[in-house]
DNA sequence: GTCTATAATAGGATAGAC
DNA sequence: GTCTATCCTATTATAGAC
């Protein structure tokens, strides 16, 4: 047999680059192929469910950059403000400036809605959760800081569309610029 | 020659609704007949240029509602906190309480993204202006009042993905609620 | 203005060789 | 694990009758 021409992981980085560029259903297995160097059997080795499974690792796999970069640290220490600092570096590096579109932000429309609904769901929960406990640690009242969380969330998301619309980073720096007072001020 | 089944209005609504649900890329021809009502053919008629015409019809289409409903009452003589609560209102009822999607917010990702970038950028800033232009008239300076206007603007698109993401229609209730705060406060 | 029919292409998915 | 070849469906778009 001959040897795997990316480890599973790399594969499903670019699949990941793909359908935040694109969506679902826009996301067709000529573009998958192409922007893994793999044929579509390939693909469906790795993937025996076709585009749905390879959707749903793309979105386990952000799920679990979550925990790590983003809420992982929440588990620390370390005090809020800096472990916040730390998110906002992360979340700089993993939407580009604000010029990478987010993978659950795409998945709120057309199939991938229905498909997806649930982990959809449980994976903005889980960004409230992480939010509003870093809130709640820096000494914020529990529904003050589930407010300002939902709040991040929001935030977040709307800058990542309004900075792609504009074709501008400047709403999303500044919405991760504000976050620290806006959060646990 | 038979009479129009629909009238190119109510068409461009249809098709509206299509693109919404669907974002560009993933509304097909085949579902876009489907909504209307009309074969192929018909929609060639319409729209010679095929799917980029349609969306583009139904950009214009918001484009105008924007002027209409949201902007409109902007040049009026009426006290800027009224116009907002109308502007609220229309807002409510265009996006379906929070659960229908935002044609330009689909409109970010995707080939769309590429087809319609200027006007694109250029809706987005006439929102952001509209917004600015409310908050000045009510004594707010104008760096301070475009501040305002952006916020409002990722807040409303921000909610929109939450709301359907978590399937619940309440924080795009909280944002229409806060908006008057958030704005003129 | 709408219809049926059709062309040409791209879509998702599978089979079997190596 | 990757490849080529293939199947079937759906896709965009057009042609021509009424």
């Amino acid at each position: 047999m001959p040897a795997p021409l990316l480890p599973r992981d790399a594969v499903v980085d670019r699949l990941l680059a793909a359908f935040r560029e694109h969506g679902y259903d826009a996301a067709s297995l000529g573009q998958l192929s192409k922007i893994t160097g793999l044929g579509r059997s390939s693909l469906y080795h790795y993937f025996p469910g076709g585009k749905e499974d390879m959707a749903r690792a793309v979105f386990e796999r952000v799920d679990r950059w979550c925990d790590a970069e983003l809420f992982g640290p929440a588990g620390t220490a370390e005090d809020p403000d800096r472990r916040l600092a730390r998110m906002i570096e992360a979340l700089d590096a993993f939407f580009a400036g604000g010029m990478a579109a987010c993978l659950f932000g795409n998945f709120v429309v057309g199939s991938a809605r229905s498909i997806f609904q649930e982990p959809l769901g449980a994976a903005f929960g889980r960004w409230i959760d992480g939010f509003a406990a870093l809130a709640m640690d820096k000494g914020i009242p529990g529904p003050e800081a589930r407010r300002r969380a939902e709040d991040a969330v929001m935030r977040l998301q709307g800058a990542l569309v309004l900075s792609r619309g504009l074709d501008d980073p400047a709403p999303f720096r500044r919405v991760l610029d504000e976050l620290p007072a806006q959060l646990l001020g």
